[in-house]
DNA sequence: AGCGCTCGTGGAATCGATTACACCGACGGG
DNA sequence: CCCGTCGGTGTAATCGATTCCACGAGCGCT
């Protein structure tokens, strides 16, 4: 592969004056300069990036750890992430850590050692050491979607506080009382904070939540449905279940085909985080919806803003609820998801 | 940052020696290992991987560019390529070309540029000069899902031509005979080949596959809503619409939904690519399954054969057929998905 | 004892860029 | 006419690793 010196040489000028057209640098001349760019495109010459990152120390690249690619959620993110960072004219490198800690060290520092510029994280769990250190070691960082508390990094995220007690109005108006949650992880910020919103939403109708009605999953598929299935064999099982997150949602969704049971009627389901799908389940789920690609965006800018000196601050959007069929039916018309 | 000069400053030993204990090269006295590791641990020092590259030549990483990140299958085609790719020793870099010739491109040439070891392509169009150029020069690259004839790289594929006779059967079995299809894009192999197995397929049973049951779609969403309404809208329409990719299978969905239709009643809906949603979706969806982990698997081990100097052949997989209820019931009991 | 190994080590070249510094010629002002 | 300035250019240092080569010490063999 063609080096800048073959392009100086085939121009009949100096590696530095290469440098400087490409770089474009003012004092060039115009002779000089169409030289270089002829000789450029003849060879198709293109710069190392591995070179240029060495010597300038920057890398123009974005690390971004997600907790789950195949979760549509961080698929959708990543996705926004990419957008605006190719706007800003950095890349992105995409590591999945299928929630598992220390699949994420492993991106991590993988991460560090190819110099990324700034680093985009949502945490599977409370911090290893491993990230705390590089927050501390003035690693340009931002984290998305879930934090760690404690450190001092802006956190993109949305408000679902809100969302989850018209959630909660809706099924009480609809006359259920016995309420069940499928948690996340406690270890991570959005699986602490779904549990407790519900709860406190729950409290403001007068409703408990006891530990019965917690289950314990890891935002995977596979742990809705072990929850699920563990909650149809309470001698009080729950008239609805709320899922934290979509995954959940759907190993739910296996658990009751599998039992032969209906919902809404035997049992309604929610989820935090709105898919394309949910419009087409059988029935259409009702979800709180996160706005997932203003969160990449904004967190990217947070990070640039970090990486090129300014400050860089975090930013909290509000989620919101989009009631579907999956609660059961008003008896009165009601907004209806146009989605 | 710490750097090797600060390892071998602080051990008392020359950078050279630093690097063999590093790569660990047998001749470095005891003594010295345990000095220089010693100093790595009070430093924390981590090898800066881009000088590394840039003297080796290498980078062990893998590019690889697929079609459209918020299609399930290539994000489970990602998480095995990375997956894979991770156990070789190598890392991966995903660029997303959203089913965009300039975006692919872009992200070739940033791959290139950052002198990735190999690339793992699914080619949204028929080959820009770009890809065929970095073919020609011979950058390791291997071909997975989608290909483009004519260039000498190793493909990674499933065959889906049994499945979609398989299908055809199902379907003429159930008494359908107006066939349609929503294709993908022409300039993409699988865009092609679905259509051509589709229509041999209906010639086994003596039906034909007019050009008013071609629907051009582009493997989005929206292009499968497009088709399917264009298809209700004719004087005779389809009773049975074959989708060439789950998202289109899911615009497809909005559109009957939006007319207030039913599937299978109304019109049936298959769908090449399985996903978990077609369980739970209304009705559940008959579709053809590829292997998508082996697929990813195989490519990386093609592509790693091939950086690494050895051969690295074409891998060809089938695909089946998974039956559900989107076409209809079947009066006596038939195979049924487990998944 | 002397020769030739091997082993452990360090010095220095190298990868492909960027950029500080020096230099040279032309030009304008005093 | 001379000097300072400036535009254009090249030389060489530099980034952080790897690795070739040389060298010295120690050892075994004759």
């Amino acid at each position: 592969m063609a080096s800048i010196k073959d392009v100086a040489a085939e121009a009949g000028v100096s590696v530095a004056t290469v440098s400087r057209v490409l770089n474009d640098h003012p004092s060039v001349s115009a002779d000089a300069r169409t030289r270089v760019l002829a000789a450029v495109e003849t060879l198709g010459y293109r710069p190392n990036a591995v070179a240029r990152s060495l010597r300038t120390d920057q890398t123009r690249t974005l690390g971004l750890v997600i907790s789950d690619v195949l979760n549509p959620y961080f698929t959708e993110l990543a996705r926004s992430v990419e957008e605006e960072a190719r706007a800003l004219g950095y890349s992105v490198i995409i590591g999945n850590a299928d929630e598992r800690p220390d699949l994420q060290d492993h991106h991590v520092r993988t991460l560090l050692d190819r110099r990324i510029d700034g680093l985009l994280v949502s945490p599977t769990d409370g911090g290893s050491p491993l990230m705390l250190d590089a927050a501390r070691a003035g690693t340009p960082m931002v984290f998305v979607d879930r934090w760690i508390p404690g450190v001092d990094v802006p956190v993109v995220r949305a408000e679902g506080r809100a969302a989850v007690r018209d959630l909660v109005a809706h099924l009480h108006r609809l006359g259920h009382r016995r309420l069940a949650i499928i948690a996340g992880p406690a270890a991570t910020t959005t699986g602490q904070e779904r549990v407790e919103a519900f709860r406190e939403a729950l409290g403001a109708h007068g409703l408990e939540l006891p530990d019965a009605y917690i289950g314990q999953g890891d935002f995977q598929a596979e742990s809705g449905r072990r929850v699920t299935e563990g909650f149809l064999d309470l001698a009080e099982p729950p008239e609805v279940v709320f899922a934290a997150d979509n995954l959940m949602a759907l190993g739910a969704l296996d658990a009751v085909r599998a039992r032969g049971l209906r919902i809404p009627g035997d049992l309604a389901l929610a989820a935090f985080d709105d898919i394309r799908w949910f419009v087409h389940t059988d029935p259409p789920i009702t979800a709180i919806a996160q706005p997932t690609g203003e969160l990449g965006r904004a967190a990217v800018r947070a990070l640039v803003d970090r990486i090129e000196g300014r400050p860089g601050e975090s930013v909290t959007l509000p989620a919101r609820l989009v009631v579907r069929r999956s609660c059961g039916e008003h008896p009165t018309p009601v907004q209806r998801s146009t989605t």
